[in-house]
DNA sequence: TGGACGATCCCCT
DNA sequence: GGGGATCGTCCAT
């Protein structure tokens, strides 16, 4: 069952962990691509980390839409990362796809990521790898999360206490918070280690 | 108009 | 554990 809209127009805090177990499901030509959320991380209206910390531009307009569609950027030259947008129009506010674990549609992500031989355990434990693995680009920048092309099923969340939380990765501001989350007994989180 | 800087990844030692 | 790849974006000059 897809997820309504209702669930993303909640605030990032409430949404991030909400969304571990739950599934991420592209339609491929003619086959789904599918994986579990296992590690996410939020991002906040005023929060210096966040790409909307300086106002609304046309890099990141997506974030300021209605939550529930997906707001994709492009980073160092080369890579692409995913996020869901939360909250009303124009919040700014979007939860980071940190890592899911493979469940459908293994073999087409192995070739997305030019790679035949990775184990699947490497295959998306990255928000670049990811994106990478599932044809997610600029185009897909913008697309609504309760239509035909990309949505995130209900899927199995897990009981609270197998919920971690760190500090997120990879920020030079705002290390002080701990908005990421993560299943704790998962063996598909990221290798990189939290800002503090 | 230019330059510094990424919500990263991969390969090297 | 460290650095290079690679280029769009934003802000300062």
């Amino acid at each position: 069952v897809k997820l309504p809209r209702s669930f993303y127009l909640r605030s990032a805090l409430h949404v991030a962990p909400d969304l571990l177990g739950r599934i991420l499901v592209k339609r491929s030509t003619r086959l789904l691509l599918r994986g579990r959320i296992v590690e996410v991380e939020a991002y906040l209206p005023g929060d210096p980390a966040s790409h909307a910390f300086r106002g609304r531009t046309a890099r990141n307009d997506v974030m300021f839409w209605e939550g529930g569609h997906l707001y994709v950027y492009f980073t160092y030259g080369m890579h692409f990362c995913a996020n869901v947008v939360t909250g009303s129009e124009g919040k700014g506010s979007a939860v980071l796809i940190r890592a899911v674990e493979p469940l459908e549609g293994i073999d087409l992500m192995r070739r997305n990521r030019s790679r035949g031989d990775l184990p699947a355990r490497d295959l998306c434990n990255g928000p670049a790898k990811l994106c990478q693995a599932f044809g997610i680009g600029r185009t897909e920048n913008g697309t609504d999360l309760c239509g035909p092309a990309i949505w995130i099923d209900e899927g199995d969340p897990p009981a609270r206490h197998l919920i971690a939380r760190s500090s997120r990765i990879g920020i030079r501001t705002g290390t002080e918070h701990r908005w990421r989350f993560y299943i704790k007994d998962s063996h598909f989180i990221t290798p990189g280690k939290p800002s503090r």
